[in-house]
DNA sequence: GCCAACGTTGGC
DNA sequence: GCCAACGTTGGC
């Protein structure tokens, strides 16, 4: 078994924030009008029980405010096949699907969040997030995955 | 609100 | 298959 991998999930926080995934019944939801292709592939790469980090983008603050876990994997994007759906798109449809919506669960969030700044002078910085500021899903290394949990372990006692 | 970076589209 | 035009993302 292959260890668990790490992904960075944007989201701009007026559209969907941690505190309405938190608020859901389930607190999970599928990621969906994710229409990008690289960010489309990420999607499809992972896998139950991956970890991913819940990103606030487009706001004041730029930061990694929680964490999620994958309990599904990526199924078809339904908003993509809805004409009244912002996300619709006439290419995908239920025989060929061109977009995909793994589920996410929130297990977390951060009573200190982790800002795109602190980031920037870690390892971080050679990551996607800040390579390619425009890619929504990013795969992050185990090494830059232990950054994040040394900053949030000071984050608790501070 | 501005603008740089990047992805996508479409004419040729 | 190239590349200019255009649209979008996201930090600032």
């Amino acid at each position: 078994m292959p260890a668990k991998a790490a992904w960075l999930l944007k989201s701009e926080p007026d559209a969907f924030s941690i505190d309405n995934l938190l608020a859901l019944p389930q607190k999970t939801t599928l990621w969906d009008g994710v229409r990008n292709y690289q960010a489309r592939n990420n999607l499809q790469l992972m896998q139950v029980g991956d970890r991913a980090f819940f990103y606030h983008s487009s706001c004041a603050v730029p930061a990694i405010v929680g964490e999620m876990k994958v309990v599904a994997v990526a199924i078809p994007d339904v908003t993509a096949f809805d004409p009244g759906s912002k996300y619709f798109d006439s290419k995908s449809t239920p025989e060929k699907p061109k977009w995909f919506s793994p589920k996410l669960k929130g297990t977390r969030k951060y009573v200190k969040i982790l800002t795109r700044d602190q980031l920037g002078v870690t390892v971080l910085k050679n990551s996607l997030l800040f390579r390619n500021s425009r890619l929504s899903v990013i795969p992050l290394t185990a090494a830059e995955v232990k950054v994040l949990d040394k900053l949030l372990a000071v984050g608790e006692t501070a």
